[in-house]
DNA sequence: TTCAGATATCTTAGTATTAAGATATAAAGT
DNA sequence: ACTTTATATCTTAATACTAAGATATCTGAA
């Protein structure tokens, strides 16, 4: 039973692409089942991954330019300050006119948003650390090499 | 300089986590640099990477139950609705009822989608490939198995 | 047979995000 | 001082989803 006359269509890739894109397809989707699971600890705070980015990297750095944070959590600048809007709405963050270049903006947390990523951050990196544990910390470190080195060569 | 009154917050993490957190932002960026760059080969054929995949579904497995191309690709039940439409108002896919089953339809494409497959799935393979080539065949094959634990692991 | 629950698709309403362009400001050359 | 080009944020309009529920149908147990 090698051919019927509905086999399904093969356009013969070669090996090196055929491995390429069985890694394609694993990276897609350990990223997204990874980022579903771990969100869950942020849902239940209120918070999308995205804006927990915000929160987090302003959490970890202090004060930074609205275009720092797009920059560091890669969305556009449109997206940035609807983002921010809405944390401020919250209550989460505030702008602070910066006294350099009157065109930019700080983003930094209220003292709410402080106390909300205190309540929030250590759970969410028990999460991803309890994701992560089906590999060895060996093993993690062989896999943060590799997809540093394939994520920095992408991205030029 | 060891010290400032306003240095950076960190609620020191053990090194299981770190490693974690490392391994979570890496992967993120990864996925993400990858498919942004070899999404362009699609959008010069006026697809999206998720049209991309149900069109490449149906193309390597002939006709499937809209069912089975939403868990194939994982979008919302109405996701898939939406996206086969849209793709059946271009002549690319069309509905075929089941059989043997009255609330089920096949989705299955059409000449031209079968057509546009042949010129399109080639180069974007090859995008892929070429995206994948900083590291040699039998790294991509050890990143593959790192993911796929992590995936299936998370998946659950 | 009939009923309860599961399943497959579709509908509706809402959210998240981007792309393109507007506005204001800055920086650097002439 | 001007002019050009680049930059930083914001606005607007559109896209790409998702979640929840509606409808129709199937399946298995009583």
């Amino acid at each position: 039973m090698t051919t019927t006359l509905t086999a399904p269509r093969r356009p013969a890739t070669d090996p090196a692409t055929a491995i390429a894109l069985k890694l394609f397809i694993v990276l897609a989707r350990a990223q997204r089942a990874i980022s579903e699971r771990t969100e869950a600890s942020l849902t239940a705070h209120g918070l999308t991954g995205t804006e927990f980015a915000i929160l987090e990297a302003l959490y970890h750095k202090g004060p930074l330019l609205l275009g720092d944070v797009q920059r560091k959590i890669l969305v556009s600048s449109g997206g940035i300050t609807f983002l921010v809007d809405k944390l401020a709405e919250r209550g989460l963050v505030e702008r602070q006119m910066c006294p350099t270049d009157r065109r930019a903006r700080y983003a930094l947390l209220t003292r709410k948003g402080e106390t909300l990523m205190q309540a929030v951050f250590p759970g969410h990196a028990e999460a991803i650390r309890e994701a992560m544990s089906v590999l060895t910390r060996a093993e993690q470190k062989q896999a943060t090499a590799l997809l540093k080195r394939l994520g920095l060569a992408a991205a030029n």
